[in-house]
DNA sequence: CATGAATGAGTGTTCATTCAT
DNA sequence: TATGAATGAACACTCATTCAT
């Protein structure tokens, strides 16, 4: 029982060390040599604790994930509707160092998940976490009467996620266009056109650019 | 006198393979190998065309870029404004199999982009290009009084830019989920934002999110 | 535990084997594949101990230099002067096949080494230790009174180090007409010129060419 | 005729080119593609002019012994005996820049000479010429009663031999140790060796190091 | 005569993987 | 459990050569 923590905790240590060298060289220069390099142990170990090179990297993947996940789950405690879907989606964007190394991570993979089958089944897997997740918040929203209008939830569930991707491309690519405030801007307009009252003068800060954080 | 070959026709047709390899194979399968394979000739020849194999991807990225460009040019002549703001973001949205394939190309490079510099270079180089374009047609619609309120222009153009990164990515990744129809919505969503006339509730909600597929 | 393997007894096997091909092919085809079938083992398990190609060469251009001076020390061990200089040169010298080997392996690294930079210092490395050598003995052999004259140390030196060049290039190019005995016999003329007696007709001449070995 | 002419013309023209790129990169730099990039013209029109690769190594080879052949016959004109035999040692040493040249084309021969049987032929041929020349002029010195008493022609054309070899090795490798005067001190003082009058102390200025030239 | 497109073998190197220890 | 030696394939690239024009 103890060596399973153990072999958890080993996993997870070079899982982290993927991450930093993906973060430094490149998904192509995440090599099986550079990795155990970066753990500090031999080559062959790796493959005690994986399958093979594919399952490190998939597995690094869904760490990723998983750490995401976490972090919305976090956030949102106590919160509903359109507060908990900010606070959720705020944990998805690229907002600081951590965060920019999720999506530089996420972003390297994206040219290679659609070779893999067993890496695609994987992103797809993860996606339909995240959708679901969006979704329901924004359907609990709709319950707790703070959208304004009847509304498509899977369109406006499609407008979060392609804002999600669309920023994390863009902070990856030009770090320096896309700063925190510009980010949380973006998102805090996407979500004042749900809100929007019927008056339009509401007290939606949120609507116009504003620097948030 | 030796064989005349058009140089330039001959580049084209290499890289219009590496194009093909790209989205069958992904960018870590497109090989010298494969790519002089999809082409039809020996592996050598591609070294009388282009440079090394970082010449060879940079110019397929640069090519893909210019005939995104030039269907831009062409698709908004005679146009201003919003209405051609709105024909220069449908070529730049992955609405068919070609516009799919140069979206597989862009987000396959993005993973390498960082690395390279010279790629890096070009990237950063060719998204100016795009920024400035829309930017300019942004302040076309402004200075034609198209546009409601005072806005912030480089907000709206990240606006333009972060729905195209993120519907390309996706569109690639999960193909299904973003069939043209909803691409165009949502792209119609954004537009209807900014021409939101005084009455919130205008002749837009036409164009609004509506149910598509 | 791993397999044990004696890390420098590999390398030395490596070079050794690097040494029979350079003989045998010349130092252009002294080719990754060439050694590795000379040692009969696969190609990449040159790269476990070496660096890359030229770390081998290097290395095997060194050792030679190595053994030759190990073979010098030893063969000087209870001599002084000129005797010892003596001795010393004839390690230098390609009297048999071993150091036909060495003098073939020389004149190899002769065309590159002046390229590269790596080479070049190792080239002007160890021909210092062999000026240095060669000089100390000489002067240990004033020092004893062993010289006839006021002499140039580095004149001297210069003499002797051209003999040993002049020597292994002739003895390379064209075997059969530099013969062990040849080559003594040109050597004791050199060291008979220093030895002169103030009669200029000596116990010298008996020095001079004569069979040896 | 003219052709012919123009053809030879052509043949130098390339062949200096090639001394040209072996002197700047090596002789494992001296490929087809930068000799032809050397002369100025394509890749396909060497063929025209040499049957492949080694004849024009090998003639470039033998225009540099050609031209320092040439060179002796003009230097030795109206001399005779040990002076002669001076003048022409002279145009073998590598003296200046041109001589240097021709000792680093030399020297990147010898790592290739053993290795292909036209090379090697063609380097025995010239350096039998090479010897023929020396012993000639040192017999036509012993027929003069220029050297002072018997002596193995043979070997003392070896010693000759032994001079140009191994100070073109020690030029071509170290350059800055090996002045023109030091050369010519070497040269003097081997012939000094030969022309020792009886008397000990004769008017042989060469005979001890002295800066010459 | 001359060109340059085209070929295919060969280069050094890197890689993921296996396996005996 | 852990090591690192060993493998063999694949990589980008260079080269001498051929040949139709």
């Amino acid at each position: 029982m103890p060596k399973i923590v153990d072999t958890d905790a080993k996993r997870d240590e070079i899982l982290a060390a993927t991450w930093r060298v993906i973060a430094r060289d490149g998904i192509a220069g995440a090599t099986i040599r550079a990795i155990a390099s970066e753990v500090g142990c031999s080559r062959g170990i790796l493959a005690h604790y994986f399958d093979d090179k594919a399952d490190i990297m998939g597995s690094a993947l869904l760490l990723s994930h998983r750490r995401v996940g976490a972090r919305m789950d976090k956030a949102a405690i106590g919160m509903r509707g359109l507060a908990a879907l900010r606070s959720v989606m705020l944990e998805a964007l690229p907002l600081d160092a951590e965060r920019d190394l999720e999506a530089q991570i996420e972003i390297s993979f994206w040219g290679r998940a659609l070779r893999t089958s067993k890496l695609r089944d994987l992103q797809h897997q993860e996606f339909e976490r995240l959708w679901t997740r969006l979704r329901q918040l924004l359907r609990q929203a709709a319950d707790l009467g703070e959208l304004a209008e009847p509304f498509d939830l899977d369109f406006a569930t499609h407008q979060f996620v392609v804002l999600i991707d669309g920023l994390s491309a863009q902070r990856v690519l030009y770090p320096d266009r896309v700063p925190a405030d510009r980010q949380v801007a973006l998102l805090d307009r996407l979500l004042g056109s749900f809100s929007a009252a019927p008056s339009d003068s509401g007290p939606e800060p949120a609507r116009s650019p504003r620097p948030a954080r």
